[in-house]
Formats: C-alpha cells, sequence, structure tokens
RNA sequence: GUGGGUGUAGCUCAGUUGGUUAGAGUACCAGAUUGUGGUUCUGGGUGUCGUGGGUUCAAAUCCCAUCAUCCACCCCA
C-alpha cells in the first residue's frame, strides 16, 4: 500500500530550478561580506535549551521548536505532570534541546565558548536554515534561511555604517528598491524615561511598533490596557507623531527627550551614522523611523529593518546592537552588533518582481547525444577533453531516440548539442548544434571548446 | 493562540435546483518524423472528488466531525 507523502507544514522542498536561483542569491550576498572581510561559520541546528530560552521574549518562548530526549524520555517524569497547567514543569525533563530560532543567539554562544581562540573585533557571517513554529502564511515559512553578518568585540558606530552599506550593496546587486529604517533602542528607552513609566519599556516599544499597522488610536488603546494614563499618552503624541526629514526628527527628539541619559546617548549615537552615511553614495532610502522597535529581546543600541519599495512584504532584513547577549553566557562587556538577511523573502521579492537573470538558471553549456555502445566510448573520450577543459558537459547515458535526447536539452537549457555518429567519428569532425538558432555546424574538439570559450 | 477561505487528474481549475459512465487547459506518454528539440496535427485518462460518518431511491454537490493547506491577526526574516 502507497503511502501518503508529504513535508511538515510550513516547510518546502527546493527544484533544480529554484536552487539556482537560491544559489545566485546566496552567492550575491556571500560575495558581498566576504568584501568587507566577513568569515564564515556555522553552528550547529540544534543548541540546548538552556541556551535559547529567555532570549527572544515570551512569544519566542512558545515559537522554539523542542527535540524530544533520546531513549525513555519518559524517565524522569511523573503521572502527576501530565496537565496542562504543569506544562512548564514537564517540558525540561522530557526535553533539553530545541532547533535553533535564529543565528544571533548561537553566535553569542559560539563566542564565548571559542573566544580565546578568536581575533577581536570578530566578523563573522553565517548563512544556515533556523526555525520557528510559527503558523504559516505568505512570507512566513517554520523553517527558513538567515543570511547573518556581525561585527563582535567593538562599540565603534563605524560598525552600524558598514551594515547599512552592506545593505545597500547587497540589495543594490540584485536590484531590489529598498528603504532602510533606522532606530536605536536609547531612543525608545528615553521616551520610556520621560514620561517616568522605565519598567514598562517592553510593553511601549511593541506598542509604538504597531502605529504604521493598526494606528494611533489602537495603540492609545493597547497602551492604556497596559497601564499608561492619558496624561502620559498625551506626553507621547509628538513623539509618535514625529514627522519630516531625518534631521528635523532628530532636532525635535532632541527637545522632547534629549534631557534623559538615554535618550540623548541614542540621539548622538544615531546623529553619528546618520551622518557618515550623508557623505557616503547609498542608494537606499535611509530613514529615521523612531517608532521602530523590533520585538527580540536582547538589542540595546541601533535596531535597523530593512523592507522592500516595490512588494507587499514583511521586513527583508533586520539586526541591530545587542551589548549584553554574551555577558548572558559569562562574558561582559563584549558588544556586538549586526543584521540577518531573510533569503527566503528575498526570494520571493525577486521572483514577484522577476528580478533572476536568466543565466541564474541553467549551468551545463554541452550535452553529447548517445547514439550507441561504439559511439558512446568515443564521446567519453571527447565528454573528458571538454571537461578538463573547464566547460559544463554531459554525456547522454542512454541510447535514447534522437527526439528523446533533444528533448532533454531543450528543457535543461543546454545551449549546445554535439551529435556524435559514425560519419563523425571517421572525419573527426562533429555536427554542433545550437539550440538557440537551430544552425548547425561541423567542428573538431578544439574548435567547439574554442567556441563555447570564447562565449558563443 | 484567535479568525476566515479552500480541498476534484502530476499542476491550475470547471462541475447547474442532489440525477445515469466526473470534465477542460496544461503537463506527461506514443505516433505523424528509425539523425534533430522548441511550433503543429492525431491518439492515450494517469481520479479513494482530502478522510470518516449522516440525510437520501440517489451525494463531488446537502449536514456534522476530522485532517490538510492557504490567508489574516499576534509576532517576526
Amino acid at each position: 500500500m502507497a503511502q501518503k507523502v508529504g513535508i511538515p507544514k510550513g516547510t518546502r522542498d527546493f527544484n533544480p530550478d529554484q536552487m539556482m536561483k537560491r544559489n545566485y542569491l546566496f552567492d550575491t550576498i556571500k560575495e558581498v561580506f566576504q568584501r568587507y572581510g566577513y568569515l564564515p561559520i556555522e553552528t550547529p541546528s540544534m543548541e540546548n535549551l538552556s541556551t535559547l530560552m529567555g532570549k527572544y521574549g515570551e512569544e519566542g518562548d512558545k515559537l522554539l521548536f523542542k527535540v524530544l530526549n533520546s531513549g525513555n524520555y519518559l524517565s524522569k517524569t511523573s503521572p502527576d505532570l501530565l496537565h496542562e497547567d504543569s506544562l512548564n514543569k514537564l517540558t525540561p525533563l522530557i526535553s533539553e534541546k530545541g532547533l535553533r530560532y535564529d543565528l544571533t543567539v548561537p553566535f553569542a554562544r559560539f563566542v564565548v565558548q571559542h573566544q580565546n581562540d578568536l581575533q577581536f573585533p570578530f566578523k563573522r557571517y553565517q548563512i544556515q536554515p533556523v526555525w520557528r513554529a510559527d503558523r504559516p502564511q505568505k512570507g512566513r515559512y517554520r523553517e527558513f534561511y538567515q543570511c547573518d553578518v556581525d561585527v563582535i568585540g567593538s562599540t565603534s558606530l563605524l560598525n552600524e555604517v558598514e551594515l547599512v552599506r552592506m545593505i545597500d550593496d547587497v540589495f543594490t546587486e540584485l536590484d531590489i528598491n529598498i528603504v532602510i529604517k533606522l532606530n536605536n533602542r536609547k531612543i525608545l528607552s528615553g521616551i520610556a524615561q520621560t514620561i517616568d513609566k522605565p519598567e514598562l519599556l517592553t510593553d511601549l516599544t511593541t506598542a509604538i511598533d504597531k502605529l504604521d499597522k493598526i494606528g494611533l488610536d489602537k495603540v492609545y488603546e493597547e497602551l492604556t490596557l497596559k497601564g499608561f494614563s492619558v496624561d502620559e499618552l498625551k506626553q507621547l503624541e509628538p513623539i509618535i507623531n514625529l514627522g519630516g526629514s531625518n534631521d528635523s526628527k532628530l532636532n525635535c527628539l532632541r527637545e522632547l527627550i534629549g534631557h534623559t541619559k538615554d535618550g540623548s546617548d541614542g540621539i548622538v549615537e544615531l546623529n553619528t551614522v546618520l551622518k557618515h552615511l550623508k557623505t557616503l553614495k547609498i542608494k537606499a532610502d535611509v530613514e529615521l523611523d523612531q517608532s521602530l522597535a523590533r520585538g527580540l529581546n536582547y538589542y540595546t543600541g541601533a535596531i535597523i529593518e530593512v523592507k522592500a519599495k516595490d512588494v507587499q512584504m514583511g521586513s527583508i532584513c533586520g539586526g541591530g546592537r545587542y551589548d549584553d547577549l554574551t555577558s548572558i553566557f559569562g562574558l561582559p562587556n563584549v558588544s556586538g552588533v549586526g543584521v540577518s538577511f531573510g533569503a527566503d523573502r528575498i526570494y520571493d521579492v525577486m521572483e514577484e518582481l522577476e528580478l533572476f537573470p536568466e543565466t541564474a538558471h541553467h549551468t551545463t553549456q554541452l550535452l553529447i547525444v548517445n547514439f550507441g555502445e561504439a559511439e558512446a566510448s568515443h564521446s567519453l573520450v571527447l565528454l573528458q577533453k571538454i571537461q578538463r577543459a573547464g566547460i559544463n558537459a554531459e554525456l547522454y547515458p542512454d541510447a535514447d531516440k534522437l527526439k528523446k535526447q533533444m528533448k532533454y536539452a531543450d528543457q535543461k537549457k543546454i545551449p549546445l548539442v554535439l551529435l556524435v555518429g559514425e560519419e563523425e567519428i571517421k572525419s573527426n569532425s562533429y555536427n554542433l548544434k545550437h539550440m538557440k538558432t537551430g544552425l548547425q555546424e561541423n567542428v573538431t574538439v578544439e574548435q567547439l571548446i574554442k567556441i563555447i570559450k570564447s562565449g558563443i
């Protein structure tokens, strides 16, 4: 009986055509990372749950995929724990590993664990899948690739500037129009201090973050529920409603929250970054957005988010500065900053805008037709010569009908087909067919190699 | 976790107030064409109508349940 096949919700198979395009995407991103001196690392798919838990906020813990212990995973449990109320007690007894939720936390763990072998400031990139037990929807997957770049062990704001430059480079090369939104957690904390509610910073930030989605009234509604008074909300209004150029926004912020320590620090930092960027040629729009918060708990300074201009899609790149992530693992005073490119969303954007170049589709340049045993063994020698000349080529394995072999070449978008039959072998001159034009010519192997090398 | 939509051929989908043998396009296979693909013509249906139950003389169609999937919210890449 045939088993019904399928894959888990929110996961995907990638066929060769998709993989060619994905590789093009990864290669482009990787090249930019390397151009700026970042080095690759990888970490395991699984981390200890103790590493992952509590780093992403309450919501994040819920979205972690947990891995059941091997063997008798019930050995540490007792029947009275089998209730919904005791889930929190039961979980650590049956599961101690989880699939990673992002690449930043595993990276912090990596830095702490290998601190003596690393050269600081340490610049690394990492391109690997992450998993979230979210409910899938458009642009939202349960398994997806992140492409992270981080600098750790440097507090210089030049790193923030560099990240913006890399973002600009990547999306320029991919031909995607973007807006880079910048903010600073210190600004948000300055706002919270201004209305004397520093303990409600998280509630404040997540509510403000929704501003452009649900509107001012709903944000106020939510904040009232969290314990903000009408008076405090009035104080917030000018800050939330801030508009105009980056400079005028900064000036307003200076007036409104410049008197607080965090607020003033945040303004100085943002100003410095923006000032540097002004002297550089940046193609993307760079916009100060004081409502940008980002849900992840660990950010302490700069916050960066990138949105595609021409497509309705969540953020395609995001990140920020984290001062205390390694101190959680026992290595204090090491600040890091980085961003993550969402490869799958960028892929979707490019697919929607038809931005993948034709060359991203095929790799084989030449197919040798198989006419039979004798012809095939002659072809085999030719094939080796051609491949050693650095040309991607293949010999059709079976002596199928010519029609079928031609069709194979056509569908694989192989531009050249070489017919090696009895006559051709005798004369050492082979029939080369250009699939695009349908034209055929007789060539020797040397001529063939030359033709392909010269890019015809 | 909350709300909504959709499940019919490999894929995209049609299928009338419930009615006889479930259809189209596309893909696929074969032939026209035994050394020529992409175009054209001819032939071929490859199906547990998601699953289980109910109503009925009769269910792809109506009802209930269930599963899957997509979309939106929360949150995020």
